[in-house]
DNA sequence: CTAATTCCTAGTAAATGACTCGGTTTTCTT
DNA sequence: AAGAAAACCGAGTCATTTACTAGGAATTAG
């Protein structure tokens, strides 16, 4: 029950464009080097996220990333989904509208009931935090932060 | 953010038990052959069920396993913890009361506190929820509990 | 004694995760 | 126009994890 690097790193990139917001594109190299992740590696996460719309992108030199809309309109589990695909415990019971009954006998089965309840209560803090929230959260505690190689672990 | 099949076989076998409940120790067998499972896969996972008294075991033959307490006190999280590891989406914010802050400057982690919130959702659903509530909730809804083979999915 | 059963260790094949590499295209700056 | 700074793209790789299988030893009812 674990995020991948994925869905973490994603959400570290994310973070920075919100904090960055208004100083233009930001290049990838900056956002990598700052947070101590791998610049080539977080490019395929940047390109999921942008065919998605959860970000723009700016060609050529002084290019860089932008968020697609507003921080207050992207939610942790806009990034999440992108980058980690339907949200659920289990296949059966994923997030997806289109998939509903993947179970043709859904009833009898007793722990449906169990992976629902756990699905619903992640959907809902997920798409319930904005990223204006964990900003705004931040601001609140005063954090100083710092750069990663400071840091013990890496979320 | 799936779990794998320990975690979801093991909440079936350990379904399977509770249902029988009060018939004696159940073999292996019987339950690998009615869910649709390996039995020496199920082995495994019993084994680590047993040594953290969730069941209990009876050896040769004639034997089986039992559940190791009252379903009314063996919640989700009990067995999904055992079988699944620590819970939460990340290693630092990990269900442990142990290794509580494995981040030394964590304070400087905008992310955490999404974390966090998701991790205190997860565990207060697996932990609020019994054997016995889903065997009940089951029980209310008349399902005819069929087996696997004639199911679409595994849950 | 024999059959049924749990127990234990080890091995393994496939999938997934977490990247790296090399090159192409676009665009700003000089 | 040239050069450099980016994003874009597809493939390849290496280690870990997952989901098992295999085979035998120990235990116990009948």
């Amino acid at each position: 029950m674990r995020l991948s690097t994925k869905g973490r790193y994603g959400m570290r990139a994310m973070l920075a464009l919100a904090q960055r917001r208004g100083e233009g594109p930001v290049p990838l190299k900056e956002i990598a080097v700052s947070k101590g992740l791998s610049e080539p590696y977080l490019e395929q996460l940047m390109s999921e996220l942008r065919k998605a719309g959860l970000v723009r992108s700016v060609r050529g030199a002084q290019g860089g990333y932008l968020l697609g809309r507003d921080p207050e309109n992207i939610t942790a589990g806009d990034i999440i989904r992108v980058l980690e695909g339907p949200i659920g415990p289990v296949q059966c019971v994923v997030d997806l509208p289109g998939s509903d009954d993947v179970c043709d006998l859904a009833d009898s089965c007793v722990e449906r009931v169990l992976w629902e309840k756990l699905r619903d209560s992640i959907t809902s803090v997920l798409d319930g935090i904005t990223l204006a929230n964990l900003l705004e959260e931040d601001k609140k505690l005063g954090s100083p932060n710092s750069n990663v190689e400071e840091r013990g672990c890496q979320p």
